[in-house]
DNA sequence: CCCGGAACCTGAAGGC
DNA sequence: TGCCTTCAGGTTCCGG
């Protein structure tokens, strides 16, 4: 699944295949892969369009198009990017495929088929609904406990609300909720001052060290390359990846949150 | 405004 | 072996 993580790295390495570019022709081979402006004019927006750059905002990926519009992608649950120079390394599942002035295709691939792309005129609506983003001067600890203290639902809910903080999934909730032994249960205005330290802290570790490990290959998410992510292999609890046992001797459970699964040690996380 | 739950989608996994 | 049911998850929408 794609969080900030994984779409940094997205970004990062796609960035060297398409920046700078132009776009040459899009196929879209899904009715609902584009969700606005129409097919139509979808496509007239962005083929002949140079791509000036790649950017992140939480997990959304901005293409900042030459005629000021920007191409929007998120890739919600199932969606990645694959590139090659040849059209018949399609893969299964292909929902468009980008063509650029170079030879070389963008796939994008989505078996759920969540994922959409769409043309806007700002990012004025995605910054919109989207809190700090971790790795910026806004995130700060008074910011945090300032949001975390007039919410008064599970901390895990509230990790998973993008309004609160951009970027952050079911995976690395888990994950930082762990680290900070906090129980996801915990109603956010409940959390102490040291809580919310030791929160943000590792808000910041654990994304950090996914991003260096290129992110969390579980289920459907694999890099442009088609290569897989290594930040699954440092998940202590996160989609029961960590085992059944816990260090402290505790077992580590599943419950349900938000109807989202929840892995947590019950012994450790109070 | 705040919160919980359903809906969207479909491959994979589990049950019989 | 194979059919049927259930599950997973980011975001949006709706109702209380």
């Amino acid at each position: 699944m794609p969080e900030l993580p994984e779409v940094e790295t997205i970004k990062c390495e796609l960035s060297p295949s398409v920046a700078g570019k132009t776009i040459e022709n899009v196929e879209l081979l899904s009715e609902r892969i584009v969700k606005r402006p129409s097919h139509e004019e979808f496509l007239k927006g962005v083929i002949g369009r140079r791509i000036e750059s790649l950017s992140r905002r939480g997990k959304y990926l901005i293409f900042c198009l030459d005629s000021g519009n920007f191409l929007i992608m998120h890739l919600k649950i199932s969606g990645s990017l694959f590139v090659s120079k040849n059209r018949e390394d399609m893969p299964k599942y292909t929902k468009a495929v980008i063509a650029l002035n170079d030879g070389g295709y963008i796939f994008f691939r989505d078996p759920r088929s969540f994922g959409r792309m769409w043309l806007d005129k700002d990012t004025s609506e995605v910054e919109k609904m989207l809190g700090p983003e971790p790795f910026t001067q806004e995130f700060t600890l008074e910011e945090l406990e300032k949001r975390l203290a007039r919410r008064h639902i599970p901390i895990k809910a509230v990790l998973l609300d993008q309004a609160v903080i951009a970027g952050i999934g079911n995976m690395y909730a888990d994950e930082v909720l762990y680290a900070s032994k906090i129980h996801p249960l915990r109603l956010a205005s409940s959390l102490s001052r040291r809580e919310i330290k030791k929160l943000h802290d590792n808000i910041l570790r654990i994304l950090s060290l996914a991003i260096l490990s290129k992110g969390a290959s579980v289920q459907n998410y694999f890099r442009p390359s088609g290569e897989k992510g290594k930040a699954h292999f440092n998940f202590k609890v996160a989609h029961g990846l960590g085992g059944k046992d816990c260090p402290c001797g505790g077992e580590i459970i599943r419950i349900v949150v938000r109807g989202r699964g929840t892995y947590f040690c019950p012994k450790c996380q109070k």
